[in-house]
DNA sequence: CGTATAGTTGATTTGGCTCAACATCGGTGG
DNA sequence: CCACCGATGTTGAGCCAAATCAACTATACG
């Protein structure tokens, strides 16, 4: 069989991806936390931003750096990872276009407690999280929001606990790989299709396992046909097997 | 040894307890997130709370419910617990005095993920989350406080994944009596006493392992002379000792 | 003082980790 | 365009931390 490259995905350089001043402006328009507000509010709010390109697997910042940034994914995806004393890696979060990351804190003398690394080649922007934090002051309703995604997270989080906590690593994949798909998954004819490079390693320390297991588990759903994947693709195609095994409560 | 009975903890008769106008008036006021409001303010805020009492063990309200309420602590401490699909209860988190729960969005059709249930005779301001929602529209800078208290809260259950990844249980039974102390415990002649029942079983939800588990280790802990326990309380006598076997980087 | 509940401790089992060898993918340069 | 090679993924074998099962003990409360 000559079945050699049959990647679903377009195929994209690695280049440092720099957002054009038009760009920028509608994709402030259009994320949740001001959308909102009225064009003029937004191009004042724009003036404050910074928009730094990123490649693939370059890091936006270091766990225990002098955290005084907030950061907003204008294009591509960014991973939020934290490291244990033996360098063990536990992927947090893997975000978006239109989601923020970084620090919310105005106070001084805090810390990142992740590191923040592209995934794919992407374009952020940074503003003061002091700064920030005047906007959030001037804009109730923005503040909502920025409360209301926090407030999600924070029970994706307490979730992501009661997993680890009380289910088995089978269970956890299974999740984890459902989370994907619902986050970043795009659905075509074979399935959903989750068009990000993940790891072996990626998908352990999502799950709280390590790789040699993840592959095990991956491998067991492969033969029994709930998964296809690549090195940087994953197609769910049989979703409802996969919520079985999380039985949803 | 005749030595029964050396609780070092006050007695509390386990009655329900209900605040006195009073009371809840000054308690409103202190509240992190209402004490930048002036008297006025905060008074006419009073005038929306209920409140209830409600003796230990009493459950202030089930996962799966339909969230409508957010709660405040007026007096006593509540724990929040998940089950998953066999019972097993992992305990999210243990609030005490002018700590809020419950449901933040105004948005219908959602439902408790957890249960919580007062750890001690409790009284609970409750409001309707959506007059919530009016008060954090009405005061920016209440907003900002419920903002910060919930980066925090994630900040914190991010850290617990990480542990629960990463850690063996040893290590999360040390940080889970760490926080413990850090957050409900008294400096005292002996040490740090934790004056809440805390059963092996919370402890086990809380650093995600069984209560047998977490017994020996304790058990390994009061041999080494790390900790004193008793039904209804925790003394860390050698918190140095425990802050190294967390090894905080 | 008696009883129910919670905690302790031991014996056994097991899920998943570790270590190790091998296979496959996909990018790179000849 | 093909062959090579480093990186990533797969699979097997053995082992260990922690879960489970079970018997027993201590504690608090009526």
């Amino acid at each position: 069989m000559s079945n050699r490259r049959r990647t679903p995905l377009k195929i994209v350089k690695n280049e440092v991806h720099s957002c054009t001043p038009i760009l920028r402006l509608n994709i402030l328009h259009n994320l949740p936390f001001f959308n909102n507000l009225s064009h003029q509010e937004v191009t004042e709010i724009n003036k404050i931003f910074n928009d730094i390109g990123y490649v693939s697997e370059e890091t936006i910042y270091h766990m225990a750096d002098r955290s005084t940034r907030l950061c907003v994914i204008a294009s591509g995806s960014v991973k939020l990872i934290r490291q244990n004393a033996d360098g063990k890696e536990v992927l947090m979060d893997i975000l978006k276009q239109g989601e923020f990351f970084g620090s919310l804190d105005p106070f001084g003398d805090t810390y990142y407690q992740e590191t923040a690394i592209a995934l794919q080649p992407s374009c952020i922007l940074k503003i003061d999280s002091e700064e920030f934090r005047t906007i959030l002051q001037k804009y109730p309703v923005v503040s909502l929001q920025v409360l209301d995604t926090t407030a999600k997270r924070l029970l994706e989080a307490q979730e992501r606990i009661k997993q680890l906590s009380a289910h088995s690593v089978e269970n956890r994949i299974a999740y984890t790989l459902l989370k994907l798909g619902q986050k970043l998954g795009e659905q075509n004819e074979n399935g959903i299709l989750i068009q990000i490079p993940l790891s072996r390693y990626d998908i352990a320390g999502m799950a709280g396992t390590t790789p040699e297991t993840a592959s095990r588990i991956i491998s067991k759903f492969k033969n029994a046909d709930i998964l296809k994947t690549g090195r940087k693709w994953t197609i769910i195609k049989n979703i409802e097997q996969l919520e079985k095994m999380v039985k949803i409560i």
